[in-house]
RNA sequence: GCACCCGUAGCUCAGCUGGAUAGAGCGCUGCCCUCCGAAGGCAGAGGCCAGGGGUUCGAAUCCCUUCGGGUGCGCCA
C-alpha cells in the first residue's frame, strides 16, 4: 500500500476528476503540482495541501472556494480517516488526521520492518551511479572518503526507492599518471634487485607502498630488466602495478563498506574504439569542427598560441565554449575519453542494460568539469539521459578543533585507511552525510568517537540501544511471542494517544515519504537529519516517561498498554536500523 | 576577466525542488535523576535569510545585479 501522503494525493485526484465528470470543475486540472505534505507548523494539521492555490487559476475559481469543494469531498471518504478539516491563510486546505491513522501506519511499519520505506517510484528507471573512480596509482586517502560514502549511500538509496542501480568505478589506467606508476614500480625493482638507486627521482610516486610490489616483479620476473629500456618493461609493469593498487584501493573501500557492481577500465573502452564510435555520433549531429580557440582573458598562459584544434560544440549545449578533443600530438584528450564512456554507460554500449540516469559524484576541484560533460550525454542522447554530477567539498579533518596537518610532500597525509582504523567505518560514514554535498565539513576525530549528543552518531545510535534495552527489560514480563512484530502490530494501538506519542508516530509515518523525495533529489544526507529527529522524539518520550510515571513504556500494572508502547518503541528501532541500512552504519544494541 | 559552488541566530548547519509566524545543535540563562540507561530531557533569550532590484496569490528558495569566501579556466586526469 502506498504511503499516507501518497493516499492523499491519490484521493485528490480522484476526487479532482469525480468534480469535473459532475461539471463542477472544468476538465483537465493536472495535479503533479498540487503538494500533499505534512505542514511545517503542527499546529495547521496533519496533511495540508496547497491545491486551491496551485489550480485556482485553471479552476477559474478563487483558491478558498476550490479548496473547500475538494476538501468537502474527500471529507466523505471514510478511507483517509479525515476528522477536521480547516481552510487557512491564502487558501491552505489543512487535515486533522484520526488518531487511528497514525496507529495504523506504525502497525504497517512493525510488518514491514526493515522494508518499511521501500518504495517503486523509481522503478523501470535504470540508474548509473558512478563514485570513487581515484586513480590507480595508490592507497585511497582522507580526500576520497566522502565521495565514496556519499556515492555509495544515494546508491542504495535510490534501491530503496525501487531504482535499478548499477554501481560503478572508473579505473583511470590509460593516462600518464599510470606511466608514472610503472616508473615508480620500476625504480622499486631495481632496489629489490639489490641496486643502489638512491633516493626516488622528483615526479615519481615515493610512497612505501610500491616496496613490496617492487619485491613481487623482482621475485618473478627476476633481473630480466635490470639493463632494459624502458620501453620493453613498461606494458608489462604498468599492467601489474595497476593491478596491484587495484587491490589495495578494494581493501580500502572494504573497509569503508563501500562497494561497486562495476570497476571499467578506461584503457579497455578505448582500446575497443569506444572513443571514434562516440565521437561519431557526435560528428554524425554535425558538432565537431576544427576551430581556433579564444585565450581565457586574464588569465593567459604563458605559452598560449592560437591553434586550431579539434572542437565540439558545447556551447549549443549551455556550456560556455567549446571543447577541444584532441591533443597537438593526435591522441586524444580526456574529455574525448569521458565522452565515449558516457556514451557507453548511456546507449552507446549493446553490452550494458543502457542507464536513464547517470549520477557522477566528483570532488568540487572538477566543478569546471561539469557543464561540458552534462552538454555532451545530453548531445549524445538527444536529451533523453540526465547527467547529474554531485560536487563534494573538501572535509577538514580536525583534532579537537585543532587542525591535522597534512602534506603531501612531507609525506604524512592521512590515509583512509588511518582514518577507518582510527574511529571506524561506522562513524566515518555517519559524519560524512552530516552535511550537504556541497558545503564543506569538519571531520574531528575526538568529537566522532565522543558520547555525547555533540556527536550525532552518537545520539542516534543511542536512541537505537535505548529502545533496544527498553526491549530486553520487557522480556522480563513478556514472551518473545508476544514481541513479535506481528504481534505487535495487532495490539491495542488506539491507546497510544499522548501527543508525544502521536507526534513520534507522524514521524514515523513520515519515513517512506522522505526516501522518495530524498532519492528524486539525489541528497543522501536528508537520511542523516532525518535519523536525528526519529533520535530526539524518541528522547524526548523517555525522559517524559521520567517526569510521568503514566507515560513510562513498561506499566506492571496494564499489560495491555506495555504492549502497545512496545509497539512505538519497536517502530522507532525499526525506522533507524532501516534509515541506518541505507547508510551502511550497523545499528548497536548497546553502548559500551 | 569568465564559469560553477557557498553566504540563514554569537558558532556549525537544516530548510522537504515556490508555501503559512524561518528551524535544530553548540554556546549562554534557568530548570528535571527515590523513577525503564541524566551518555538524556524541558524552558528562555538570540534573525533585515549578505545588500539591492524583479517574477506572482506567496521568495531563504526562481531571474538580474553588487559585495564577500571557495573552486576551476586549450595539449592534467
Amino acid at each position: 500500500m502506498p504511503h499516507i501522503f501518497k493516499r492523499f494525493h491519490m484521493a485528490l485526484s480522484d476526487v479532482l476528476s469525480e468534480l469535473a465528470e459532475e461539471g463542477a470543475l472544468p476538465a483537465g486540472l493536472d495535479p503533479a503540482k498540487v503538494t500533499v505534505e505534512p505542514p511545517r507548523d503542527a499546529s495547521h494539521g496533519d496533511i495540508s495541501t496547497n491545491v486551491g492555490m496551485v489550480l485556482s487559476k485553471p479552476a477559474g475559481m478563487k483558491p478558498r472556494g476550490l479548496a473547500t469543494l475538494v476538501g468537502d469531498r474527500m471529507r466523505t471518504l471514510p478511507a483517509l480517516g479525515i476528522v477536521n478539516l480547516s481552510i487557512d491563510g491564502p487558501g491552505f486546505l489543512n487535515f486533522r488526521l484520526a488518531p487511528s491513522m497514525w496507529q495504523g501506519e506504525l502497525a504497517t511499519g512493525l510488518r514491514a520492518g526493515l522494508a518499511y520505506g521501500d518504495s517503486h517510484v523509481g522503478q523501470g528507471v535504470r540508474v548509473n551511479v558512478e563514485y570513487v573512480s581515484a586513480n590507480p596509482t595508490g592507497p585511497m586517502h582522507v580526500g576520497h572518503c566522502r565521495g565514496a560514502v556519499v556515492g555509495d549511500v544515494l546508491a542504495s538509496l535510490l534501491a530503496k526507492a525501487g531504482f535499478d542501480v548499477v554501481r560503478e568505478y572508473y579505473i583511470n589506467d590509460a593516462g600518464a599518471q599510470v606511466d608514472v606508476l610503472a616508473r615508480s614500480a620500476y625504480h622499486r625493482y631495481r632496489e629489490a634487485l639489490g641496486d643502489d638507486m638512491g633516493a626516488v627521482p622528483v615526479g615519481l610516486y615515493p610512497g612505501d607502498y610500491l616496496v613490496p610490489l617492487g619485491q613481487n616483479l623482482a621475485q618473478q620476473y627476476g633481473d630480466i630488466w635490470r639493463e632494459a629500456d624502458e620501453a620493453v618493461w613498461l606494458e608489462t609493469i604498468r599492467r601489474d602495478a595497476i593491478a596491484a593498487m587495484l587491490v589495495l584501493i578494494k581493501e580500502d573501500l572494504a573497509a569503508l563498506g563501500v562497494r561497486h557492481d562495476l570497476f571499467s577500465s578506461e584503457r579497455a573502452m578505448v582500446e575497443s574504439g569506444a572513443v571514434e564510435a562516440s565521437l561519431a555520433a557526435l560528428e554524425a549531429r554535425g558538432l565537431i569542427y576544427v576551430g581556433v580557440l579564444e585565450p581565457p582573458k586574464g588569465k593567459t598562459p604563458d605559452e598560449w598560441e592560437p591553434r586550431p584544434q579539434t572542437l565540439f560544440r558545447a556551447t549549443e549545449f549551455g556550456d560556455d565554449v567549446d571543447r577541444p578533443l584532441k591533443k597537438s600530438d593526435g591522441s586524444w584528450t580526456y574529455f574525448a575519453n569521458d565522452i565515449a564512456y558516457h556514451y557507453d554507460k548511456a546507449i552507446g554500449n549493446p553490452d550494458r542494460a543502457g542507464a536513464n540516469i547517470l549520477i557522477n559524484i566528483f570532488g568540487a576541484d572538477h566543478g569546471g568539469y561539469v557543464k561540458r560533460m552534462v552538454a555532451a550525454v545530453k548531445a549524445l542522447t538527444d536529451g533523453k539521459v540526465s547527467l547529474d554530477i554531485k560536487l563534494c567539498q573538501l572535509v577538514n579533518l580536525l583534532d579537537k578543533g585543532v587542525p591535522v596537518k597534512m602534506s603531501k610532500r612531507a609525506g604524512n597525509f592521512v590515509t583512509l585507511r588511518e582514518v577507518v582504523d582510527e574511529v571506524g567505518a561506522n562513524a566515518v560514514r555517519f559524519i560524512m552525510l552530516t552535511r550537504k554535498n556541497d558545503v564543506s565539513l569538519d571531520f574531528d576525530f575526538a568529537k566522532v568517537q565522543e558520547q555525547s549528543k555533540d556527536n550525532p552518531v552518537f545520539y542516534v545510535q543511542y536512541a537505537h540501544a535505548r529502545a533496544t534495552s527498553v526491549m530486553r527489560n520487557a522480556v522480563d514480563s513478556l514472551s518473545h511471542d508476544q514481541l513479535s512484530p506481528e504481534h505487535l502490530a495487532n495490539s491495542s494501538l488506539n491507546r497510544l494517544t499522548d501527543e508525544t506519542e502521536l507526534g513520534l508516530m507522524r514521524t514515523l509515518a513520515s519515513w517512506p515519504r522522505l526516501v522518495e523525495a530524498a532519492a528524486e533529489a539525489h541528497e543522501p544526507h536528508r537520511i542523516a537529519f532525518y535519523l536525528g529527529e526519529v533520535a530526539a522524539g524518541f528522547h524526548a518520550l523517555w525522559n517524559k516517561g521520567r517526569d510521568e510515571a503514566s507515560l513510562r513504556f513498561i506499566l506492571p500494572d496494564d499489560p495491555d498498554l506495555t504492549v502497545a508502547r512496545l509497539a512505538l518503541v519497536q517502530g522507532v528501532k525499526s525506522v533507524i536500523a532501516s534509515g541506518l541500512a541505507i547508510l551502511g552504519v550497523k545499528p548497536v544494541e548497546e553502548m559500551r
